[in-house]
DNA sequence: TTTAGTACACTTTTT
DNA sequence: GTGTACTAAA
């Protein structure tokens, strides 16, 4: 708030410990800092960003920073403000995302790449892209049950992110492989498409700037010129793309040579980079945290430097990551520490289900509330579904929460829909949008004028929105349809024009989309409690315009923004509560925090289960979340999980098992996990007691038909653990690292299929098995096979196959 | 062509 | 449990 100014440059250096100190004033050559969690890694960046302005008198034009979230480098540009305040500037340091950086230098240039895209072009989210490939499959004469558009579209992105194209793609096709083929084939069009549309994807932003950069000299020496300071946060997440193109504005020429920096090219130069290897948790999006392993090599004359002491959390919740993670393989050997005190215990407590999970985290929230008011709580859970339940309670015991992720604003079909009519007025040749609005409101323009008009498209090799007018002016449908094809092409000239003369009325011409539409109208005349909140939600979107053109941006900075803005960004610090996803908690922190379903399938999820780096990055997930707490931290799971609706046996999570168990507090009401598992002391009994615990476990699935919550401490789950014990550990001298090979299970002896299982059936292919019911090989499974339904079968005729993932 | 009702598939994490 | 996609009727 009332910071001294003093005009001492020095300023920026009080207040840290000294390798800090060394981050901030290293201003030359390439920079390595690995900020452990709650190192201070920000004020690290601010006060470097500082520092370099102040006392090595940078232009602060030369500087740029670049997180991956909106949020981030918003609070980033905030304290580089607060910091700077008061004194004379020239100009102001670019911090930005990735994803905005690559929009910018797009805007500016990307008609030099020669691709036939111009500065208009339109960005489509992962909703507009997956409409796309629907077509594109469709069209194609793809079964879209086989070939559903979302696996299609994580392909093509992991393609991209490896930086194939569909020709590349299709190249390293096996023969043979149909799918594959298919999905090249969908990849081919898809980009044609996306061509056409003057449209990018997320990926494409990236993609289409390095390649820009690569191809025009120009535009790579402009940036290479103007941004001699470069810094990367979360470094850990950064993809080979993005490695590329930062690579690329830092190095400028040398970047596309692969040869050493000639000397003297660090001088007034300087590339920092600051991560976590174990807070890695973007691996399935093409991050790969090999590259900040890496860069060293890359860089030979790369200056390291640790944060080690961390500044948010007690001993005991540090002691508590530090044993968690230090199972895994992959990593710096670093230790964090803490000067801070003990603190409590790290609170822990099993629940019957998932409404009593709530309900007993929500409780305590109001229980710390009561001792501490001004206490900031977050839950953090694996998944978005997860969320509902926390919802109901908060709303239940009149707390205020701050739900981040599900449905974002901007998601919503009514803003989406307005949104689209935007698009089309800077871009009429945007299919996807057209497609989107072309009937709504309701104008008479059906299913068959539709598929007609995409016909026509294709055989003209012209846009849409051209062929709606080839359309009308040679009559080539009944008079009804030209008629309203006519009406729809008036709305959208209409807009497009006011878009030309109005062009710095943005609130004016988003009213417009609302009201000349038509949409207004259609929403008021439904007279529904729905179709009102629709329409609060567009007076919500005109309010944001109005906003936005006071701060002097026009509609495609608005468009931009609107395309580019995430579920995170939405977080507001000020509300009580704040229920969101563990990844979504990365760079925050809390006071109070509770880590909930903490169990098998869940956390760490079943997908992850059998992959060793999946696994290993489920525990760098629940590092980060751990390492969200500064004073309080509770660990939930429960014994029963609904999935699909249906209610299913959960297992304790391996992860707990990994927590120094002398330092939980165990606040379950009567027989819990943790109380058994404090029994089996010695390290050979717990390792005995995860693989209890693991639900592949043989003679587990014994008890799910009639479960009623495992009880561990009665008389008979002690005697049945110890008797197993002896047993596991003889099948783990010959089975240790021996994987289990797709055999069919109807031969082995109990099957073992259960619930959350993946089998293969002949006739079904693959299916998810929902619920077992009855023992032994006479048991009756019930599977859902994507495609043919939910499916009851007996074990011992079905001949199912389980499936190794 | 539109709308209402029903079946059905779906759940990892997101710029 | 929930959102979407298909079908039947107006």
């Amino acid at each position: 708030m009332n910071q001294t100014m003093s005009p001492n440059p020095d300023d920026y250096l009080s207040g840290l410990n000294p390798q800090q100190r060394e981050a901030v004033t290293s201003t030359e050559g390439p920079l390595l800092i690995l900020a452990g969690a709650g190192s201070g890694k920000t004020r690290v960046i601010t006060h470097r960003i500082a520092h370099l302005i102040e006392a090595c008198g940078v232009r602060p034009e030369h500087i740029l920073a670049v997180t991956f979230t909106n949020k981030a480098a918003g609070e980033m540009k905030e304290r580089v403000e607060k910091l700077l305040a008061g004194r004379p500037r020239t100009g102001s340091p670019l911090i930005s995302t990735f994803h905005s950086l690559c929009v910018r230098i797009l805007r500016r240039d990307i008609e030099k790449l020669g691709r036939g895209y111009t500065r208009s072009f339109t960005i489509y989210d992962t909703d507009d892209q997956q409409r796309l490939l629907r077509a594109c499959i469709k069209d194609l004469g793809y079964d879209d049950k086989q070939l559903a558009a979302r696996a299609v579209q994580s392909a093509i992105s992991a393609a991209k992110n490896r930086g194939e194209d569909p020709e590349l793609y299709k190249a390293k096709t096996e023969y043979g492989d149909e799918r594959r083929a298919a999905i090249a084939r969908v990849f081919a069009t898809y980009e044609q498409r996306l061509a056409a549309s003057n449209a990018l994807d997320f990926d494409d932003l990236l993609i289409r700037t390095v390649q820009l950069l690569r191809h025009s000299a120009e535009t790579r020496e402009y940036y290479h010129q103007r941004f001699r300071h470069v810094m990367v946060d979360e470094f850990q997440d950064t993809n080979g793309i993005q490695y590329a193109l930062t690579r690329m504005i830092v190095e400028g020429k040398y970047a596309t040579g692969g040869g050493t920096l000639p000397e003297g090219f660090w001088q007034g130069r300087s590339f920092c980079v600051v991560g976590d290897e174990s807070q890695a948790i973007y691996g399935w999006r093409g991050s790969d945290f090999k590259i900040i392993l890496g860069f060293q090599t890359d860089f030979p004359r790369t200056k390291v430097i640790r944060l080690e002491e961390n500044y948010r959390s007690t001993k005991r919740i540090l002691e508590a990551a530090n044993r968690v993670i230090s199972h895994n393989s992959q990593r710096f050997d670093k230790k964090l520490f803490s000067n801070a005190g003990d603190g409590e215990k790290v609170y822990y407590a099993q629940l019957y289900d998932g409404e009593a999970e709530a309900r007993f985290v929500v409780g305590k929230i109001e229980e710390h509330l009561r001792r501490e008011p001004d206490l900031r709580a977050a839950v953090l859970y694996r998944t978005n579904a997860q969320s509902r339940l926390f919802e109901e309670a908060c709303r239940r015991a009149g707390l205020r929460y701050n739900l981040v992720g599900g449905f974002s604003f901007y998601e919503r079909a009514e803003v989406k829909d307005i949104i689209a009519y935007l698009k089309l007025a800077m871009n009429p040749h945007d299919s996807i949008a057209l497609a989107r609005v072309i009937n709504s409101p309701t104008r008479g323009i059906g299913k068959t004028t539709i598929e007609d008009i995409e016909r026509r498209a294709k055989d003209f090799g012209v846009s849409h929105w051209e062929t709606i007018s080839i359309i009308i002016e040679q009559n080539l449908l009944p008079p009804r349809t030209v008629s309203a094809l006519k009406s729809f092409r008036e709305i959208i000239t209409r807009l497009v024009e006011k878009t030309e003369t109005e062009a710095e009325r943005l609130s004016e011409i988003v009213k417009a989309a609302v009201i000349d539409t038509g949409y207004e109208r259609a929403l008021k005349a439904e007279n529904t409690e729905e179709a009102e909140a629709r329409l609060l939600n567009l007076e919500e979107l005109v309010n944001a315009a109005a906003e936005a053109e006071e701060q002097g941006e026009a509609l495609r900075d608005f468009l931009d923004h609107a395309a580019l803005v995430s579920d995170t960004d939405e977080y507001n610090a000020a509300a009580q509560v704040t229920l969101m996803t563990m990844h979504a908690a990365k760079g925050l922190e809390f006071p109070l925090v509770f880590i909930v379903g903490l169990e098998e399938n869940l956390f760490p999820h079943s997908r992850a289960r059998e992959n060793q780096n999946e696994l290993e990055e489920e525990r760098r997930l629940c590092y980060v979340a751990i390492t969200r707490a500064e004073q309080y931290l509770y660990l939930t799971h429960s014994m029963k999980r609904r999935v699909y609706g249906e209610e299913l046996p959960a297992d304790p999570s391996r992860f707990l098992m990994e927590f120094p168990l002398e330092l939980i507090e165990d606040l379950s009401r009567g027989p819990s996990w943790l109380r058994f598992a404090s029994k089996a002391s010695t390290v050979e009994n717990r390792e005995a007691l995860r693989a209890l615990t693991s639900s592949s476990t043989p003679g587990s699935s014994k008890r799910a038909g009639s479960y009623q919550g495992r009880t561990y401490d009665s008389a008979d789950s002690v005697r049945e653990f110890f008797a197993r014990q002896g047993k596991k550990i003889e099948e783990d001298k010959f089975s240790d690292h021996t994987v289990e090979y797709d055999e069919p299970v109807s031969k082995s002896k109990g099957g073992g299929l259960k619930p959350g299982m993946r089998v293969r059936h002949a006739k079904y292919g693959q299916g998810l098995i929902v619920r077992r019911e009855g023992d032994g090989e006479n048991a009756k499974l019930t599977i859902n096979f994507p495609g043919y339904g939910t499916k009851k079968m007996i074990e011992k005729f079905a001949g199912l196959e389980k499936l190794g993932r």
